[in-house]
DNA sequence: GCGCAATATTTGCTATGTTAAATATATTCT
DNA sequence: AGAATATATTTAACATAGCAAATATTGCGC
């Protein structure tokens, strides 16, 4: 038997089938189309995940908005606070809890989400003929199981 | 015909099924424990890889280095200083190209794998126990299908 | 109703990611 | 050989990631 990659072994497993690594590359691999989309609009990926977010759920606390956009509360306050400055969403605290803060997408955000729109399905059309229909299904049902971890 | 996510129709895919999403978060999940292991070295995630990547396949040139640890050589360069600073990393003008910067591990960095392998496998083998090893093995060959686009 | 723990967000700091420009060395072409 | 070009790496500049500490409110218990 040949033992290249026994878990109980002495060594880690290679880094080329390491797991970390696998997903950093096919992220970079996904992104690439996407942030040249974004170049021209002066918007960076995680700018753009938040108008999409405000979009898809409306108006929210800024704690559910960092959750839904897979950011850092930290990174939230600071990437809103470029959109406000950009007059992309705009921000208010809450009436009844004065610690939470509503963001809300403008008019010149839901602009640029529909500049966008069919170049983003272009993007994401590629990817789903490149890798097929049944594999993304499968991909996104495999990487749900790691919120288990 | 409910159309929840015609690529064809108006709108973009949930955020919720996003590819780009889904990926950030799983590795999120799964980076966690490893920066947990890292801490008390005072070792980052990319530090780690490097040295993973120098003690796996040796010596190497920079680019090379980046390629294999997925990193942006900015990144890459930025990492080996300070790896050199610690004393973990070597780097030295290529003899035969002097544009080229050959860096390798050190026995300090060394040291720093041993003393992690034994925690670095038990959360490899975690992982293994909660998603599958069949499930991961697919997870790799679907993400290295993006390598692709 | 005041003091205090709990919650929500922001700030500060260091490390990376990303792109473009600058450096340095090699190679090619004439 | 010398100029132009190509290659390898680093710097610079700005945005984000991640963690810890600071702020601001709220809710609770006495």
């Amino acid at each position: 038997m040949t033992e290249t990659n026994d878990s109980a072994g002495r060594a880690l497993p290679s880094t080329r089938r390491s797991i970390p690594i696998a997903l950093i590359r096919a992220r970079e691999k996904v992104m690439t189309p996407i942030r040249e989309m974004l170049a021209d609009s002066g918007i960076t990926e995680q700018q753009w995940r938040i108008l999409r977010v405000l979009e898809e759920y409306g108006a929210q606390d800024a704690s559910t908005l960092a959750d839904r956009a897979c950011l850092l509360l930290p990174s939230q306050t600071r990437i809103v606070q470029t959109l406000l400055e950009k007059g992309l969403v705009t921000r208010q605290a809450d009436e009844k809890d004065r610690r939470k803060q509503t963001v809300a997408i403008t008019d010149a955000g839901r602009a640029i989400i529909e500049d966008k729109l069919d170049d983003a399905k272009a993007i994401a059309a590629r990817i789903e003929a490149v890798i097929g229909r049944e594999k993304l299904t499968q991909l996104l049902d495999i990487l749900e199981d790691f919120q288990k971890l």
